[in-house]
DNA sequence: ATAAAATGTCAACTATATATTGCATTGAGT
DNA sequence: ACTCAATGCAATATATAGTTGACATTTTAT
């Protein structure tokens, strides 16, 4: 699915998809296609991404079951 | 480097690797080498060992700078 | 309306995560 | 001492993450 949150932390820092893959080392394309979900990164990537952005892994990354939530 | 904290949280599940290797659906050589350090596993893979252990991915993956503490 | 920046997308390529098999080593139990 | 379960380790094979380059589409500003 779609990494809503962390294209909202992108724009919060006002950073474009390319601006974020020159930070983190990673070329745009690998940048959008996370941000659309078409893949499942690496962990070391994710990390950069969070360190990259003031954030971390479970803010951006992490879905809680909230299926049970009673 | 070596992930201690997943080693601990799998033997307070009282798991051996194997059994969480077939839990989260890969081998026991990628689990060993995930422990020992040895590779960066996929985001989905991590977070499938978090459900499988009862943690989430700050508790197993995230390292605070712990460096500028003053 | 137009130009420029940001993003989407595709094909072909390279690097590496993960599988598979097999053998060696360690530790606990008997 | 012996056995068995758990782990380490290495070689080769395959699936997929990530690159590169190019072009299309959308957004934003002028």
């Amino acid at each position: 699915m779609k990494n809503i949150k962390m294209k909202i932390a992108r724009v919060e820092n006002d950073i474009s998809q390319e601006e974020l893959a020159k930070l983190v080392g990673v070329t745009r394309q690998t940048i959008g296609m996370i941000e659309a979900g078409k893949f499942n990164p690496s962990l070391q990537l994710c990390i950069a991404i969070c360190k990259a952005l003031g954030k971390t892994l479970n803010d951006l990354f992490w879905e809680e079951d909230n299926h049970e939530k009673i």
